[in-house]
DNA sequence: CTACGAATTCGAGTCGACTCGAAGTCAACC
DNA sequence: GGTTGACTTCGAGTCGACTCGAATTCGTAG
């Protein structure tokens, strides 16, 4: 297989990634890179589609809630290399279970919303919306 | 049926619907009650079973990431009474499905991380984890 | 009568994650 | 050789939703 080291300029990697160029320096001052953002003569940040990939990953962390300290301590042990892989395992474990938890509460409270648009559909279809100008157990 | 005309002291609708007194004073101030809170003759705020049914909700919508003007903008519709109704539920069912999008999106990155959990579960189970230092297709 | 706890108001501070703007550099095209 | 446009650094500003603190006032319990 042949090794791709074709580089992207941070316009191309912030069009891949739905990250704007701003964000893409600040992550990069934040620590989220593994290794340091290679530079061209001029200084300009050449990436590699590995951290396009890894981006890609930290959009979805981002997501669903992980803030950029924690990503930024993923990196760290993915940084100090083999040996870090139960830590890292835990913590990845840990977020997907916060992601389950956010799902099942986003769905709670999905269903009671849903029910206020139930109360108003039938309300509105029956033409006896005008009891509805209030919130309360009577206003179901 | 018995019209409770109980009223509750800011303490005990903080211990009910998980709001601080704080944030209470706080929502307030921001329009979000349709009627002016009444208060004692000390200047107590004296809040009533529907209003915390109406915090519920609130609460509801926060937690799928409705803005405070947002609900500012539905409670105001409420206090011009009757009428507003297709107006109020338009809103809500624009709320609702963007719920549900907020939902779809969330179990698409929760598959995203299941699928990274699963990798570093193979390799540890394999003994291989020393190949996952590195983010990218080939550590899949 | 005093102490206490739970209220009150108001304004200021916090937090995380961007987001923006100014001033400058550089390579490429016309 | 001048203009364009994408890039650079740095520091400051924004935003929403709280969150806190200080100073004060009440009503009740001891």
């Amino acid at each position: 297989m042949a090794v791709t080291e074709e580089t992207l300029s941070i316009g191309t990697v912030s069009a891949r990634t739905g990250l704007s160029a701003h964000t893409l320096r600040f992550y990069e001052q934040e620590g989220l890179f593994v290794d340091p953002v290679r530079r061209d003569s001029a200084g300009r940040r050449m990436f590699t589609h590995r951290e396009v990939e890894w981006l890609r990953v930290c959009v979805r962390l981002r997501e669903t809630g992980m803030s950029l300290p924690d990503i930024r301590r993923y990196v760290e042990l993915v940084r100090q290399g083999p040996g870090t892989e139960q830590e890292r395992f835990a913590l990845l474990r840990g977020h997907e279970a916060k992601v389950r938890r956010q799902v099942a509460q986003l769905q709670e409270s999905l269903g009671v919303i849903e029910a206020k648009v139930a109360t108003y559909a039938r309300h509105l279809e029956q033409g006896t919306a005008d009891g509805l100008w209030r919130e309360g157990p009577e206003c179901d």
